[in-house]
DNA sequence: ATAATAACTTAGAGGTATCTAACAATAATA
DNA sequence: TATTATTGTTAGATACCTCTAAGTTATTAT
């Protein structure tokens, strides 16, 4: 099994090479909070596990091995926050900081057993996918809000950067998964929008919080 | 906070002193599987930190101080035994294995939603008190069964000693917590019992099994 | 194209938790 | 009581994960 350290390294890849595939070790660092030395030498360290493609100087690459492993901790992550939530009654804004330590508890049957009483679920309250028992996940193809026009009515799929404090955000104005949306403008200058929903017409919603919502177009 | 290394050695030293209020370093040494100059030295960091009075070749007892911690541990530990059982499914005797990790997760309110869920319950699974928040607890006076006569009714109250093995032997004999005895007869050369309980009129427990179940007279 | 900046690597050190080997003190036994 | 066995201590080594300081390579800008 690996340390709790290279579990948080691993997981930490997965995320960051989402889009490209690649990292540098530059950018890891500042995820990580941890000096580019230490990550330097535990690069090197993951890659004699066949875990990471390690060559000097150049960007960073989980292997298949890699892949599969990050993934089984993501899925660990993100089954726990939906126990959390659905269980356990906590608000979506606070399971992160006790995932963030569950998922590296090494017990098959208490993640089972989660995701037994979950039913199985595919997502987790954020919205983004739960990998399966390979660690293989797929992103349905959902559009960022800020990239939706005028006219468009869609659902709230999933939240991305799910800081505390963008969850609380949303919570005072009642934007929950699922919502349906109205977009009534878009201003050009900031690319703010003006949307409707539930009992509010005329909510404004910055630039920068539109592009942390994706959602599905109805 | 202290290490989930220090917080083993705590809860160790807690368990092992609950008789005489003292422990050897031997006894601590084999108990955690870990050599003696190795639990050496930790006795020394944690008699610096003002957790252990230690002092050259006496026993080792834990200050107030480090009873109160041990006991915030085993408070975790006993919560989550609980919830694993009541809210999850579990078996008592799958518990164990579990909760000895999620016992060292820092979350407060993770912790204080289990007490919520649960009701704010005295007693674990098998019958051991929960200590309370400031890590105190008190054990409530029961008797072994091996300390019973025939003739004598009492009720399961507790079982010490809880390994896998020994819950499930209980399982298979339907022995659970609460469950009505009538001690039908004590053998003289070793001790067994045998006893009745619902559908079994002469089920047959060694001494070992006696010494391990604590009861209430009734 | 060269200088300056940013990113990466190497070297060396420190803290934690563990070990083995050797030595010292206490307890048990003959 | 003297010897032996057990228990406890000290010293020194190792693995893991972290750091700072200094040097090297790659990238950016002038």
């Amino acid at each position: 099994m690996h340390s709790y350290t290279e579990e948080n390294y691993l997981k930490a890849l997965f995320n960051l090479s989402a889009e490209k595939g690649e990292v540098t070790a530059n950018e890891l660092s500042k995820q990580l909070g941890i000096k580019m030395p230490t990550v330097n030498s535990m690069m090197k360290k993951l890659a004699e596990k066949k875990l990471v493609n390690y060559e000097s100087y150049k960007p960073l690459r989980l292997t298949d091995k890699g892949k599969k492993e990050a993934g089984l901790i993501i899925r660990k992550h993100r089954l726990t926050e939906m126990f959390l939530v659905q269980q356990m009654g906590f608000g979506w804004e606070e399971v992160h900081e006790i995932a963030e330590q569950i998922e590296h508890l090494h017990s098959p049957s208490f993640f089972e057993k989660m995701d037994a009483l979950l039913g199985y679920p595919k997502i987790d309250p954020h919205g983004s996918p739960i990998p399966d028992k390979n660690g293989k996940m797929e992103w349905v193809h959902y559009e960022k809000l800020s990239s939706c026009k005028p006219g468009d009515t869609v659902k709230l799929a999933a939240v991305i950067h799910t800081t505390d404090d963008f969850l609380k955000f949303l919570n005072i104005r009642e934007l929950k998964l699922g919502q349906k949306l109205k977009i009534k403008a878009v201003e050009k200058f900031d690319g703010s929008m003006v949307v409707a929903y539930s009992k509010r017409t005329d909510e404004m919603l910055s630039h920068t919080v539109c592009d942390r919502l994706m959602v599905k177009k109805i």
